[in-house]
Order: structure tokens, then sequence, then C-alpha cells
DNA sequence: CGACTCATTGAGCGAAGTCAACGTCCGTGG
DNA sequence: CCACGGACGTTGACTTCGCTCAATGAGTCG
């Protein structure tokens, strides 16, 4: 268990060490951080529309996502978090959630005190610039998602779902782009991308025939990895991964 | 002109001190900051995708956005940004830009260099916090705007942009949310909607013939708030705005 | 006046939604 | 160990919302 909650600290400090250069002192600060553990079943609140919080949810193990919801009961999911990703950094500076975080799989989390945050952020002005980084990447991916949800058909939409989390997947080390787990229903599927579950189905069995990818037991084989970025239009830039990872996926 | 610079950057400054609370000498340190102004014509690029920024636009007059676009030249607006916005302030954690900003309509903008900015973050952590926090308002406007494209349709996506512009215009003083100029053609409005004109169109009449509001020559005015509200299951939590406005637009 | 941009309207089409049935997998408890 | 139930996935028939293509109108500027 220690190790696991390590193992997912680790990855949050590297990933934001990808993107800010932190100093050696600065990244034993962050890992020194601790939090109460928590578990969800699938589809069960991390976090409430409107509650009010005092810590960041680090994701352990498993999926969440933060679900936008309609009068007619429709959701849509605006953000997906693996492990290693601290879903909720901006809730230190808007700590009222304005939308509802949920684990899409069974998920473990770590809820790390805002207070422990601030600290850090007040002794090490470059981790709160890194944090207030973090947050600027999760908004240019929000900024892609519109994008492809109000401009880019369905088999387009689906087929940059799966590189977006192949790359993100393969940075974390939780796969390969190629192969990996992707811990989500094909109804929650259909919330990430504004569709029903039926068409995602459909389009998964389009993408399947044309030999492009298979999903099955939610585990991700993409084929032809070449001919998926081309259909999802995918430029890997919005997720400002490091130029290696970058120059990886071209 | 020195006068219409100074009151967008009062209404900037009025923006952030509304959501976190700065003191005087704070204040004062904003009302200092000044940069190059420079004037765009409609569908000008203010900033061009992948250019690299050394400053953060400051919107002094008109109206400016922030544009995606797919491979069949299709385009999409993620963000509008009004008098008082500092469209690029996460530019200064994320100086690459990743998409194209552009005027709708003819535009002045003052370039506040990053370098003032960051000296004013440096003096004052509480302003770099409203950095931070006013950059997360933009990711909260963004979330709500996928969950619209993704979940509501045509109409009441129409209806809550016009919502949300009514409060937002009324809030930075130009105008009331019952009445204000939206500087945009029904084109670019199609763009922010994931529409096509021809919808826009379409849906607009819609509305005027229900008597919710009319729009011509730019100029929006909603003959029935309280209905528009109910069509867009407009809620103005998102907006992350003063009690005091959110109670009036309920 | 003419050229241009923007708005309006009609006719027909197509991508995705709806409704409904059936299949498959898997855990649970008799 | 098998029968049951529930969640998830698959497929078909039909509908619909929004798109496409195209023509025309209205306002504006040189």
């Amino acid at each position: 268990m220690v190790s696991r909650d390590q193992s997912a600290m680790v990855a949050f400090v590297d990933r934001l060490n990808r993107r800010s250069s932190l100093s050696h002192a600065e990244c034993g600060a962050l890992l020194e951080l601790r939090g109460r553990v928590s578990v969800a079943r699938a589809n069960i609140d991390i976090v409430s529309p409107g509650q009010r919080t005092d810590h960041a949810c680090l994701v352990l193990d498993g999926m969440a996502g933060r679900f936008g919801q309609v009068a007619n009961g429709q959701r849509q999911i605006t953000a997906l978090h693996i492990v290693g990703d601290m879903c909720d950094l901006h809730s230190i500076v808007a700590p009222r959630a304005g939308w509802a975080l949920q684990a899409l799989a069974p998920t473990s989390i770590m809820q790390v005190p805002h207070e422990q945050l601030l600290d850090i952020a007040q002794t090490y002005p470059n981790v709160a610039r890194a944090f207030w980084r973090d947050c600027s990447v999760d908004a240019s991916v929000l900024s892609q998602w519109l994008v492809n949800v109000g401009r880019l058909d369905a088999r387009a939409r689906l087929a940059h779902l799966i590189c977006e989390m192949g790359v993100r997947m393969e940075e974390a080390a939780l796969g390969v782009r190629t192969g990996f787990i992707l811990d989500m229903s094909q109804d929650q599927i259909a919330d990430a991308l504004g569709l029903t579950p039926v068409h995602v189905n459909r389009t998964l069995k389009v993408l399947r025939e044309e030999g492009v990818l298979e999903l099955s037991r939610r585990f991700v084989r993409i084929l032809d990895w070449e001919l998926l970025v081309v259909i999802a239009e995918f430029d890997p830039h919005y997720l400002q991964i490091e130029p290696d990872a970058m120059r990886r996926a071209a």
C-alpha cells in the first residue's frame, strides 16, 4: 500500500517536473505530502458539486472524471484523471467545487490537505508556479476537448480520446500508447465525447473493422497508431509534454 | 485614449478584486501596468498559434476570441474576451500559445509585458494567487462550454451564451444583462457554439418568435430574462462572480 | 453605383439519437 | 455447481436535429 501511494506521488512530481523544472529540495518537499486515503467504487462521487473542500485529490489507483450535468439528466465528462493526477489542484484557489468528481472504476484517492500544498507553495514560489502551470495544462486539454466535441465527428472524437489517453498513459508509465488499460465503460466514454453509448459502440465497431484498434475488457490495443493519429487529427502539442515524448507521437 | 486604457485596466483590477481581495498597494501596483497598444481589425490574429509571447493581452476595446481549428477548416471558439479581460494571463506560465487569439470586431489590445506581471506577482504573492484564481475561472467557463456543446441542443446553447455574455457585460459595467452590445457576427456565434451559421440564424429566429430576445445590429435586447434562463439552464455559479451579482441572476 | 459582408430562408440530406431487443460476462447465493 | 440477476455490450429499425447547398435580401463603405 505504502509503495502504491508513493508511486502515485512520484508520478505526480514527475509530471510537474516534466513541465517546470524543480530543484531537489522542491521535489523532496512534494514527496513528503501525505493525506488520508479513501476508496470509491465506480460511479460514486469523490467530491460532490457545490462542496467546499480543504484538500486536493491525488489518484492512487483507478480512474476519476469530472462530470457536468444538464436538466434532463445527461452528463458530460469535462476531465479524465489517471494515476498520478492531482485532480483538484485548482481547488487551492477555488475551493468550492463546481462539478462532481466521480470514480469511473474502483479508485483510491489520497486527500492532500490544502494546508500542506499552500505551505510548499509559500516556501517555494517555483512550486507555486509549477502548480499554476499544471492547471494551465488541464485548461489546455479542456480547450482541445471543446474543439473536438464542437467540430469533429464521432469517429474522429473517439480516435482522439484514445490517442490522448495512450500518450498520457505512456507519459505516466502506466502502459504504452499502443496498449493500455482504459478503465471506463462505453457509457462513460460516451459521456466524455458528448455522444450516446449506442453510437460509441457503433463507432468502435467501425474503427475495429478498419483495423485501427481493438477495445475489449477495457484494454485498448492500437494496431495502426499512425492511422489513428490521422483519423483523430491528433497533435499532442496541447498536452505540453516534454519534447522527447512529443517527438515520438508525431 | 489614455482614459480608455485606464478604464479597461480598472475593469481588470475590479475583476480580480471581486474574486480575490487585494490590498490598496496591490491594486495600485496593478494599475501602474503599461504596455504597447495595438489595434486589430475583425478576424485578424492578435496572437497566432504556436507563437511564443512575452506579454499578456488586455482588451481595451472591442472583443477577442480564442480559436481552435480542425483539418477541414472549421473553427471552434474556446473563449470570448470582453473589455477588461486579460486574455492571456496563463501565458505567464505557458508562453507558447496553443491557439489563435483573434479580434472578433475592431479591437484594441494593450500588450502587458510578462516581466511587469511577474514583478508584481513576486512582490505580492497575493496577486500571484489572484492571477491563478482568474485562470481557474476561465477554466470553469471552459468546462461549462464543454457541457453545453456536448449536451445541450442549439436553442439552449444559444440561450446560454446570451445569458453568460449578459451577466459578464453587466459585471464589467459594459451594459445591463437585458441589453448589451455583442460585437460578433452570426458566423462567429456559430463558431462559439459548435453550430453552423445557418442554424444559428434559424435558432435566433425561434427565440425571437418566442418573444425571448431580439438581436439586431449586434445589439442584444432580452425581453424575458427569466424564460431565457430556463431555456438555457443557466446557473451563473460557474462564473464565480461575487454573491451580490449572483443573487440578481437567479 | 457596385462590391462586399452579413443575414435570411427554403429544400433535401445525413450523422447521430431513440427505442427496443438480445447477447455476454461475472459475481453471488441457494 | 449451477441458477439467477445485474451491468455492460451489440445490433436493428426508425426518427430527428442540425448540416449542406443555394438563392435572395439588407446594410455599408468607397
